[in-house]
RNA sequence: GCCGCGGUAGCCUAGCCUGGUAGGGCGCCGGCCUGCUAAGCCGGUGGCCGCUGGCCACAGGGGUUCAAAUCCCCUCCGCGGCGCCA
């Protein structure tokens, strides 16, 4: 949510900030809300000196009670006046719920460093980092894609989709999910149960490493979490809710993250706060439809370790930068190679003031696909959810910025790890920093093994 | 789930029975005093507005009243006891 005096000091700012969005049937709601404003002040004003008088009276009326003399010319005055209130009252209160419906779905001020665009195509690659494996035919848009800054490894064989090695690997069963639980949900098996925690933990582990408190939230939230810390777009096209109860299932662990601190004043000294959360993550996936609907890239369900940040506003954009690269160093120890990607306007979402994602090379797909993204939400969550620091008692309190960022999702993890350590034969090389996690260095076809997972 | 007690500023608390518009302490900030430190004294320390002035705020919502922290109803949370249960 936007500071209303930002509005009504600059509203140039938020009209040009909507104009780079593409958002132009908002461009009025900006003068809506001004005028809106404008007309509340007024009202309030009016309510403020009518409680005054009435104030006086009663305390008018109070004193006279004791002397016992009369009071019904004062009794009748301020009945007027209370009336007078009331009505004042209900426009105060239908104003103020016409400006918060705009102020509420108006999205975060982006950063001047944020690319002008309309949609994901014109999301702008900012670095690359490993080795791709490329096979001939998907040379053409991996040059194109990578801007020829990448290196590469041509292959003459074709690598399998994840798909196709879930199924060689004995590693997940979609078919089953479906009759039990519908598209998009999974079965997870054998060796791939054991890498799904092996990712959990050794991703928990770096972020320990780095100062990072390790939390397990609530899977489920209250309304006014979810309010708090996505569009209202969101509800309907990703979060699942609990039937008869003022509880929805977290599509990631940000949103208890952001919760945690709800209503609170921070201490400046502690900050800035850093977690790192592991939940499973439930998204409706709505509006979807047709895409990734093979395999385990785009599911209702997975695994995800969370980076989330509570920092000084003067603060967030260096530690912005720290989130990426801590994913990225993730990725890395994986051997994944990746580019980053600074988020366009056009497909920046309403929360964050700038995004970056790593999109990792997925060589059986011969695409590069979002695995991580990393967002600094700056005050838009925090004044949502009442979350302010200062650094003296006696300061005025003021709205922190919140950040987050995936560590790690296992299941798109997953499926770069299946799509770029595959052997011609199927095999799936671990990389080392998984070993003493998984207990085992790779994973191999059912039917070039005797058992899952033993000697 | 049932019964009882509670929820007042960043923290601790008074006021509630008997309605008259929130008082004290800690911490913090500024000032005074002081050879220095400590102590002491004075003032400040939630939100909103068109800001020399006001209004609002006592877990949240509603009601009664000229007037509600106070009386009544509902909800939430915490603590204690009982019940049930991995």
């Amino acid at each position: 949510m936007l500071d209303i005096k930002l509005i009504r000091e600059n509203p140039e700012v938020v009209k040009n900030d909507l104009l780079k969005r593409g958002e132009m049937e908002k461009l009025k709601w900006v003068d809506e809300i001004l005028e809106l404003d404008a007309r509340w002040r007024e009202n309030l004003r009016k309510i403020n000196q009518l409680r005054k008088e009435r104030n006086r009276l009663a305390v008018e009326i109070g004193k006279r009670k004791k002397t016992g003399e009369t009071i019904d010319d004062l009794l009748a005055k301020s009945n007027e006046i209370v009336r007078g209130i009331e009505e004042l009252e209900k426009e105060v209160e239908e104003l103020r719920k016409r400006i918060d419906y705009y102020l509420w779905r108006l999205p975060n001020i982006t950063h001047e460093s944020v690319p002008i665009g309309k949609d994901d195509t014109e999301n702008v690659p900012i670095r690359f980092w490993g080795k791709a494996r490329v096979w001939k035919g998907f040379m053409d848009t991996f040059i194109e894609e990578s801007l020829g800054k990448m290196e590469y490894e041509a292959l003459e064989w074709r690598p399998k989709l994840h798909v196709d090695l879930l199924e060689l690997l004995k590693g997940a069963d979609l078919e089953r999910a479906a009759k039990v639980s519908g598209a998009r949900f999974y079965y997870l098996m054998n060796e791939l149960v054991i890498l799904d925690l092996a990712l959990v933990r050794f991703a928990l582990d770096r972020l320990i490493e780095k100062g990072f408190t390790p939390v397990i939230p609530p899977y489920m939230v209250h309304r006014f979490v979810e309010e708090g810390v996505t569009s209202f777009d969101d509800f309907a096209d990703v979060i699942y809710k609990v039937e008869d109860e003022d509880l929805y299932l977290i599509p990631t662990a940000e949103h208890p993250l952001a919760g945690l601190h709800a209503n609170e004043i921070i201490e400046g000294k502690d900050l800035p706060l850093l977690y790192v959360g592991f939940s499973p993550c439930f998204r409706k996936e709505a509006g979807t439809a047709g895409k990734d609907t093979k395999g385990i890239f785009r599911v209702h369900q997975f695994h995800k370790v969370e980076q989330f940040v509570y920092a000084k506003p003067e603060e967030s954009w260096e530690w912005h930068e720290k989130l990426i690269q801590n994913a990225e160093e993730i990725f890395q120890a994986l051997e994944i190679p990746y580019r980053i990607v600074n988020i366009c306007t056009g497909d920046l979402g309403y929360v964050a003031a700038k995004k970056y994602d790593i999109e990792a090379w997925m060589a059986g797909q011969g695409k590069f696909r979002e695995v991580v993204s990393a967002s600094n939400c700056t005050g838009w969550q925090a004044r949502r959810l009442n979350i302010r620091y200062r650094d003296k008692t006696h300061e005025k309190p003021k709205f922190l910025h919140t950040l987050n960022s995936t560590a790690i999702a296992t299941s798109r993890a997953i499926v770069a790890i299946l799509e770029n350590h595959q052997t011609e034969e199927g095999v799936v090389k671990l990389p080392k920093a998984l070993w003493k996690y998984t207990g085992f260095k790779e994973i191999l076809p059912a039917h070039m093994k005797e058992r899952c997972c033993g000697e």
